[in-house]
DNA sequence: GGTCATGGGACGTCGTTCGACGCATACGCC
DNA sequence: GGCGTATGCGTCGAACGACGTCCCATGACC
C-alpha cells in the first residue's frame, strides 16, 4: 500500500493522540490497545509504530495532553482574585473538579508506569513543576520575601494534600458516600493546615501573614 | 492428569497468592500473568482458575494481604507509647516507611480497579476503615468526647494528606529529591495541621468545617 | 469404579516487527 | 510542456510469541 496524503505526519500523530484519550476517557488505560486505536482512525497498527516509539510513547504524550488541560483550567481560575485564601479553595476545587470529570485520565497520571529503568523525560517533569508554581503564585502573599523555601514546603504540602484527598476519593477509598465530602475535607484541610501556618509565624513572632515585614 | 493431593485447596490459594505477589514486587502487575504464576508453583494455568474466578481476583486477594500487613505495621507502632503529636507522626512514618519498602505492592493498591460494572467487596472497604480506625485512635486525645465527628473529619484528612505525599514522592511527580523530603513534608503537614487544629480549638471552643479560617 | 482436580490444548486477543506493496513525487526523455 | 518511468517511503497486514480464559479427556485418589 503506498502513501496516503491524507494526513500529515502531525495531523496523524494528533489523530492517534485523539484516538488514545477517547479510548482511555471511556474505557481506561486498560480497554487501550493500538489495534484499537487503528480501527478508529482507519489506519493499521503498524502505521502507529511510525509515528511513535510503542504504546507507552503514545500514553506518555496523551498523558501530556492531560497535565495541560489540567495547567489550563487552575490558569483559568487563578485569573479571578479574592483573598489568598478563597484562591487557594478555588485551585484546589477546581482540581478536584477536573478529576471528578476526567476520572480515567486523570487515573493515567498515576496508573501509567514508565518500563522499568527509564525515567520521566524532563519536559513531564517541567509540567508538573508548572502545575506546582500555580500553588506557589497563590500562596505568595501569605509569605513574605526570603521565605520562599517555606512557601514552596507549603505548596506542597497543600497540593500534595489535596491530590491525596481527591485520590482517595475517585477511588472510593476514603469512606466517604458524597461527592461534598471531598470538598469538605479539601476545605477543611486548607483551611486548618493555614491557620497552623499564621499562628507558627504570630507565635513565633517571626513574621505576620498579611502585613509587612517591618 | 488426575488430582494430585500435594496441596490441599487452602495451601494451593495460599501458594497462588504468595507467587503472585511474589511477581508484583519484583516486576510490577503488568509483569503478572496466569502462566507466570502456574510456571512459578508448577501448576497449569487452568488450576487458578479452579481456586480463583479470575486473575482480577487473585490480585484482590494480593491486595487484602498488603492490607493487612500495613494494618500490622502500624499497629505495632501504635503500640508504644508517647504525645498525641509523636504518635501520629510514627503512625504517618511508618506508612512512608512501608510505601518505600513495598512500592510496588503499595501501588497496587491504586493501580488496579474493578472491571467495570463491579464494586470493591466490602470486606475490602472494612480493611480501609480499619486503617483508617488506627488514626482516628492516634487522634482521640486530642478531641473531647462529642467531637467524634470533628476527629472523624481529622484522620481523613490527615491520612489522606499522608498518603498524598507517599503517592507523589513514590511516583516522582512532587520534585522531591530526597527520601528525607517526603518526611519533612509529613512532618510540616501533621505540625502545622495540628497545631491549626488547636488554634481553632481554643479560638472557638470547638472547630467548625468551614470556619476554621479566622 | 466413580469423582473430580488437573493438564494442556484451543480460541481470540494483545504488542511489536518487517518485508512487500503501491502511491506521490522527481526525473529523463521527447 | 507533456508524458513515461524510476525512486523513495508511507502503509499494510501477515507473522510471532505471549496473554487470559475456557474446556474436557485424563488419570490419581477415595
Amino acid at each position: 500500500m503506498g502513501r496516503r496524503s491524507t494526513h500529515t505526519p502531525q495531523q496523524l500523530r494528533e489523530l492517534i493522540l485523539e484516538a488514545a484519550q477517547e479510548i482511555i476517557q471511556s474505557q481506561g488505560l486498560a480497554g487501550l490497545s493500538a489495534r484499537e486505536i487503528a480501527r478508529r482512525i482507519s489506519y493499521s497498527p503498524g502505521t502507529i509504530y511510525n509515528m511513535f516509539q510503542n504504546l507507552d510513547d503514545v500514553v506518555l504524550n496523551v498523558e501530556a495532553r492531560v497535565l495541560d488541560a489540567l495547567d489550563a483550567r487552575l490558569t483559568a481560575v487563578l485569573k479571578g482574585d479574592g483573598d489568598t485564601v478563597g484562591r487557594i479553595e478555588r485551585l484546589a476545587h477546581a482540581y478536584l473538579s477536573f478529576t471528578q470529570e476526567n476520572p480515567r485520565l486523570w487515573n493515567l497520571l498515576f496508573e501509567h508506569h514508565m518500563p522499568a529503568g527509564t525515567d520521566l523525560p524532563s519536559w513531564y517533569q517541567q509540567k508538573l513543576e508548572g502545575l506546582m508554581a500555580r500553588v506557589e503564585e497563590a500562596l505568595a502573599p501569605m509569605f513574605p520575601a526570603g521565605r520562599e523555601a517555606d512557601r514552596q514546603r507549603a505548596a506542597r504540602v497543600l497540593w500534595a494534600g489535596v491530590h491525596g484527598i481527591t485520590s482517595l476519593s475517585t477511588a472510593d477509598k476514603l469512606s466517604i458516600v458524597t461527592t461534598d465530602g471531598a470538598n469538605r475535607l479539601i476545605d477543611d484541610l486548607i483551611g486548618t493546615y493555614l491557620a497552623g501556618l499564621r499562628g507558627a509565624e504570630s507565635g513565633a513572632g517571626a513574621q505576620e501573614a498579611h502585613s509587612a515585614k517591618p
